[in-house]
DNA sequence: TTCAATATGCTCAAAATGAGTATAAAAAGC
DNA sequence: GCTTTTTATACTCATTTTGAGCATATTGAA
């Protein structure tokens, strides 16, 4: 064990605002330093433990997020810790291994104090394949994918990437899984189809990628944070984590859809929450909105006591075919 | 960051035998020396990650168990990572603070290499209240939850902790919920009746506590492999990870109750198990059991393509009430 | 031959779901 | 003031999925 470790905290901050997931970026300072990642490649905010005071990784997490962005975040989880090697460029230089527990984290929309230098970002943005709201939208990943899974060296292979990316990205009989955010995310990677992955290739023959890029595998790391997402919302009420204390039944529904990148059946999405008996009505009515005022609900934290793994569901979501 | 850090890689290796979920545990060869932890509770495997040989923490995962279990371990995820100060006893004796990564391993029942000096432990002896499967059991740890309770200082915090242990317990009318198997060891913890939670505290008015300890924070890992495994079931197949190629689906069904700790409806599981698509019949019929033999399945890979989340879900289970 | 034990097929009511139709209540356009 | 547009909300209905149980089939052992 002769080659330190240095132990960072790296945060998935996230919010919804004008129906888009929004995620907390900063610029690394010091990117200009090293010269191995684009200067202006968006980070998430990392810090690292304080072994010393920190007494456990989410302190040091609520610490360093604060620092960096200004933001006090609320609800908090651990996602995953990366520690590949080769994750942070200056490794190789004989450097100390980067190793980096991720924290996801949900905040209601909120302007970041100004001068801390961190910005939000449509995550979106950086994993355009993931929003699927919009029918008629293009799938230019759907035709680069077949065209490596046809490159393949052996017939054996290329039946394999097939098989991979069919399930994936849902051109099976299974339909699209929201939930598979991180096996996209490293299928096109494989592929060589996101700009990371030539990072560490030849220069020239890099390619356009899809999608923004992040430093080092941060946009990994947001690909985790919403599959983490768009699992939990089916078992837990973090969305209401999100909302202001009270919304109406609409605001509730495209805060879902933004998350899991589908639209929902209205009727029935209301029709299901209200049988979760997961809101209750406030008896008070949204007002300067066009069309019919909605009742504003509020989230009923007894939910907790009589439903098994209370969550959203997401009512005409299965099966839904890939176009 | 004066103080230095060391990253362990522990690993949750479960099998079922028997109908009986088995952790594979070693004895900690240091803890004569230190004399901080009993000399004989059973600790989960743990090596150190190298930085310049271990490409990726599961690499090092696979070779630290390879080391000293002499298993050679298949399906292995992420689980958690765990870093609270004070884990392991010896650092605050200015010691280096002790960061460790836990992995979840699958294996199908075999028997350890002799002279390693690992063993197979019932899971369930270290965490009895999660093995709901007979009907009649007493529930010691209820009363005892109820008069810590009770004993709390305040009544907003009595009210609390009531409401904690009812949904914890599945005493509301949720009913039991095997995923919450870590906030149920965590509220036995706070209200000190495991031994563990002693460790710090006075020795002579240490209580018998439930269940059997491990050392360091070992069972709370533990509990969260048991909590992962039990949700993951219903949306992976990695039941099979556990049974040999062809298996009776009987013996499918009390490798899932063993597992979520509950007992299921025969005659629904067997038809949620072929609904879903995710066995198939092999033809040949098992020999040399009472009763009538019974048809040998196999898993169906091809589910993947078929079905979102394919898993097995628990006929029966849902909304059981406590007893 | 009968019994105990297990496997497997089948029924039936209740609940949940998918995909709508219908109606209500507001603001905006004219 | 009336119409149009827009959103909210109620209700329907066929289909699927679930919970619970009964009935029958096949084996080895008493």
């Amino acid at each position: 064990m002769s080659r330190p470790l240095i132990l960072n905290l790296s945060a998935v901050i996230l919010a919804v605002t004008d129906d888009q997931p929004r995620v907390l970026t900063v610029y690394r300072r010091d990117a200009r330093h090293t010269g191995a990642t684009r200067a202006d490649a968006p980070a998430l905010p990392s810090g690292p433990l304080d072994a010393d005071t920190d007494r456990t990784l989410e302190i040091a997490l609520r610490r360093g997020s604060l620092e960096q962005t200004g933001i006090e975040v609320g609800y908090v989880e651990q996602l995953y810790t990366f520690a590949d090697r080769g994750r942070d460029p200056r490794e190789r230089d004989g450097g100390s291994r980067l190793v980096s527990v991720a924290y996801l984290a949900l905040v209601r929309e909120q302007h970041v104090a100004a001068g801390v230098g961190a910005q939000w970002q449509n995550a979106y943005d950086f994993l355009p394949w993931e929003d699927r709201r919009v029918p008629g939208s293009p799938a230019p990943h759907i035709a680069a994918l077949a065209a490596w899974s046809a490159a393949a060296p052996s017939a054996a292979l290329r039946r394999q990437r097939e098989e991979r990316g069919a399930i994936s990205f849902g051109l099976t009989r299974a339909g699209w899984d929201g939930f598979q955010a991180l096996e996209r995310y490293e299928l096109l990677y494989e592929a060589g189809l996101v700009a990371e992955a030539w990072r560490e290739r030849a220069r020239s023959s890099r390619p356009r990628g899809i999608g923004r890029s992040m430093a080092l595998d941060h946009r990994r790391i947001l690909a985790t944070a919403l599959a983490r997402v768009r699992g939990k919302l089916k078992y837990r009420p973090v969305v209401f984590e999100l909302l202001p204390p009270t919304f109406t039944l609409l605001q509730l529904q495209r805060l879902v859809e933004a998350l899991a990148g589908i639209r929902l059946h209205k009727q029935n999405f209301r029709r299901l929450v209200n049988a979760a008996r997961l809101v209750e009505g406030t008896g008070t009515l949204q007002s300067g909105s066009p069309g019919r005022p909605a009742e504003l609900f509020r989230f009923r934290r007894e939910v907790l006591r009589e439903r098994q793994g209370p969550g959203v569901r997401l009512p005409g979501a299965a099966g839904r075919r890939a176009r």
